[in-house]
DNA sequence: CAGAATCCCATACGATACTG
DNA sequence: CAGTATCGTATGGGATTCTG
């Protein structure tokens, strides 16, 4: 009745994030890591520098910018390329399967931010 | 300066997750949160008991249940009913708020779940 | 400019024990 | 049953410094 039947009824046996070891938990927790989902929406905006993505996604530090540029690229839904100038230039964009997920995110994002205005003038 | 005009044209001014300190940045981190996540999940099925939600939310402590459950709560996402009987029966819901987010949750879950299992024969 | 390296703190999280 | 209290650990995360 209830549960994970979700998608792929093509005979896959399907993932289940709520299994603490599958590996979507850990795509979703990537995904919806607190700068994972920042990053993602700003390189929807397109092909950006490392300096601007830091400066969009204000409050992020260069250490978890790293690292999360790391994971997501890991995860193969953000591209990264360097370019052998100096002074060094790298730009980091979407993969298509980045494009998906940030598709995904963003009704959850707009639903976030205008329930917080709401919230600003109901103060139910 | 730059501005995100995302949604909310009715003249009101656009709560903004790049913002450190804007509301919606914390209201973003308690759904997208790793336990947050999940535990909305569970509860679109219906009201659960708490025990029932620590069953299907395989992996969760109790404090960890407790604690996300009091957060998703405080953000009207999440309604609690206690009862007072002996032994004790607490039904957790979710409102409508948090069914609107499902519904935009359940979208990004199914995809992180579909990709995931692609990859496991694809193993791309 | 784009990071890596280091240091350090806060807190998220888990395990266990206990209680109304 | 539905938690709270307590403790301990791991990791997230920030600030700073360094380098190609």
């Amino acid at each position: 009745m209830k549960e994970s039947m979700e998608i792929i009824g093509n005979g896959s046996p399907s993932a289940d994030v709520f299994e603490p070891n599958c590996p979507s938990r850990a795509l979703l927790d990537h995904v919806t890591s607190r700068w994972g989902v920042l990053i993602l929406l700003t390189l929807a905006s397109g092909t950006m520098r490392w300096g601007e993505v830091r400066r969009q996604v204000r409050g992020v530090s260069e250490k978890m910018l790293a690292s999360t540029l790391r994971t997501l690229e890991a995860d193969a839904l953000v591209e990264r390329k360097a370019y052998a100038v100096v002074p060094p230039r790298v730009d980091y964009s979407l993969s298509e399967r980045g494009k998906e997920v940030v598709s995904l995110l963003n009704p959850l994002v707009d639903w976030v931010i205008s329930t917080t205005a709401a919230d600003a003038k109901t103060a139910s």
